[in-house]
DNA sequence: GTTTTGACAGTAT
DNA sequence: AATACTGCCAAAA
């Protein structure tokens, strides 16, 4: 049977993972995007993307977090065009001066998240 | 307690 | 290259 789409709850568990999870997305610098399995990953499950997903679906709202800076590893946004997500996420993303290709995907080799942030010297 | 779902990722075929 | 399968996390039914 179909469920409800989205279950948001402020009054969920709180693990471990979940506040890094939190933590790392409040972390990530404006006009950089991070991949799910890259903060699943700093939050020590490199294979926890999934749960991520799920944490941000139950928490972006309540703790205000910058979800929108979180894209799929293809560089894509994961909501399904013509959805309000979809546009809200692009045009947040834009707004940061982060560019979208003809594919409408970001490239993470420049827009990418890298905690250590060495890029060449243009920063 | 088990099953299903959800904004995923990596590997295998 | 494109699909399928598996791994992992948390919450609701």
């Amino acid at each position: 049977m179909i469920q409800p789409l989205s279950r948001p709850q402020s009054d969920i568990k709180m693990t471990d993972f979940t506040k890094q999870v939190i933590t790392l997305v409040k972390k990530i610098p404006k006009g950089k995007v991070a991949t799910y399995g890259q903060i699943a990953a700093l939050a020590g499950k490199s294979h926890a993307a999934r749960g991520v997903g799920w944490i941000l679906n139950s928490c972006a709202k309540p703790y205000k977090l910058p979800w929108q800076r979180v894209i799929n590893s293809k560089g894509k946004i994961s909501f399904h065009k013509s959805t309000a997500e979809y546009r809200n996420q692009k045009r947040f993303l834009q707004k940061e001066r982060v560019k979208f290709t003809a594919d409408d995907s970001v490239d993470l080799s420049q827009f990418g998240w890298k905690k250590k942030a060495r890029l060449p010297s243009g920063w």
